[in-house]
DNA sequence: GACTATAAGTTCCAAATAGGAACCAACTGT
DNA sequence: ACAGTTGGTTCCTATTTGGAACTTATAGTC
């Protein structure tokens, strides 16, 4: 199986990934949520190179993550802008980072801190159920399978 | 910038996705979480071959997500196991498999539903502030910069 | 004793992708 | 006329991936 053809797996995780999984596309939808908009911008910033940076941002307009938008005519120019779906995905991109600065911060500590507006306190993300509004944890799951794809999904044991 | 080095950035993000970022990566970890174990498992649930999937591996390893236990001697065989750390990445599983749930179902509906077992609904997992209990919405979340990288992260705009 | 199977990889090669740098088009400003 | 800006594309080389075969160590079967 190549890892282009992982959009067509009966799964939700897989077909995400396809994507935003490749390689710089977090990092590029990072940069989105901080603000920023333009191929150069993105391009200063990640030190990728240009024609991945145009590879990905190509797929994550395509996947509808990102809005590529006219600012200006004469001469032509465009800029990249997160959908109402790509803004979707930041619990994912605040759940990674929060593991990081938890894990793999170094000597001077996270270089970001988020916090909380309304309680002020750094913010330590967790899952709310938002049907009772209680907090989720991982045992409190419980995975049902599509009765379509029975048995090829789950782990049998 | 090569991909290989990004581990180098002062960014949380980065130094995650350098552990976890890799194409492939978080579907071996999407199996973990369903309880596979082993090698083969690995190799014909996901298709990848077995010399990538042995990377990817070792990788999760050395960044403390796996651990590589053995489960048998004569012959020596081993299997991976989630760490305490490795678990902690389950709501960035949840989410990226929510995301894909809502936006990218085909005809037959979500592959997997998640429910919350106390209140026996869907699980639509929504970030929750451990601090004060409230939802957080992205606009709720305040970005500060730690003054060691000042103007080198965020966006002056 | 010879053969087959199992598990967890490693090795080999061709094909695809990434990194780096230069180039291009369509303007604007000096 | 010339340099600068923006958003790419093109070219070449180097690395990584996909696919298949091979390896090692052992257990079980004929």
């Amino acid at each position: 199986m190549r890892w282009q053809d992982i959009d067509q797996q009966p799964c939700s995780l897989a077909r995400t990934l396809a994507i935003i999984g490749d390689n710089w596309t977090l990092l590029v939808l990072r940069d989105c949520f901080m603000g920023v908009r333009r191929f150069d911008d993105f391009q200063q910033r990640l030190g990728v190179t240009r024609h991945v940076l145009s590879d990905r941002l190509r797929k994550l307009t395509e996947g509808g993550v990102l809005d590529k938008v006219a600012y200006q005519e004469r001469p032509l120019r465009h800029e990249y802008r997160l959908t109402a779906m790509g803004k979707e995905l930041y619990p994912v991109i605040v759940h990674l980072a929060q593991w990081g600065d938890k894990h793999l911060a170094g000597e001077h500590g996270a270089p970001l801190t988020r916090y909380h507006r309304q309680c002020g306190e750094p913010l330590e993300a967790q899952l709310q159920c938002s049907h009772c509004g209680d907090t989720v944890k991982p045992t409190d799951i419980r995975v049902e399978e599509n009765p379509y794809w029975a048995g090829q999904i789950l782990v049998n044991s």
